[in-house]
DNA sequence: CAGCACGCTACATTATCTGTAGCGATCCGG
DNA sequence: CCGGATCGCTACAGATAATGTAGCGTGCTG
């Protein structure tokens, strides 16, 4: 149903398939940091992900959230919305000190 | 000489302006965070950069360099190439765990 | 059944990225 | 001083990816 890409794998830029080139070029793509980001404390349905999103199109979103779902780091919990795997809030507290760095940064 | 945006200042998705917000986006743009990998342990030419990214297109990389150095992030060394300056330093710690977690979700 | 919110998709338009070629500047050996 | 090599950087046409709007089918709830 959802268009494959016949090309590699989902494997976007990096082509040498190393672990951390997939999962930088899994999170390069729009709006996905600004995803696990959101449904960092929280599960959303996807409407509401949608609006905590900045009304990002829902084709869009729908694709990040399938890429995050395959990965491992995102999963639909019926009823209840979108939400963190073990796996993807292990890789989410990765950022969380983005927050404080990100108030420093602008003051600079 | 760059084509600016005439929409809004250098952000794309988010439209708040909190600075994690705009952090997110800019950090969500192609290639922007292999750059920043790429940097984290050595200075490398534009042209040594673009064979480090799989042979981006230089269109796009000077792009991004453009952005991250005026984001304060990077910084062109004469003679030397494109370097982390200390805030992006700082930003790119922040990643570094994301080498062994890409190692442990591989074999998830 | 009517009304509503859900997850999700179609599709035309627009923005963004790619790939190739090449510019002007600088450095270096002869 | 001149040819060759490399530097940072740009132009431009073609290919991809994202946007925005509309709406489908399903499952509730009254």
């Amino acid at each position: 149903m959802a268009k494959q890409a016949p090309r590699r794998p989902s494997v976007r830029g990096s082509r040498t398939g190393r672990p951390i080139m997939v999962l930088l070029d899994l999170l390069s793509r729009r709006w996905t940091l600004r995803i696990l980001w959101e449904l960092r404390s929280e599960r959303l349905t996807s409407r509401a992900l949608r609006t905590a999103c900045d009304d990002a199109s829902p084709t869009i979103l729908q694709t990040r959230l399938t890429e995050l779902r395959a990965a491992g780091f995102v999963e639909l919990f019926p009823a209840e919305g979108y939400g963190l795997t073990a796996l993807g809030r292990e890789l989410c507290e990765t950022f969380l000190p983005l927050h404080r760095f990100a108030e420093r940064w602008r003051n600079r």
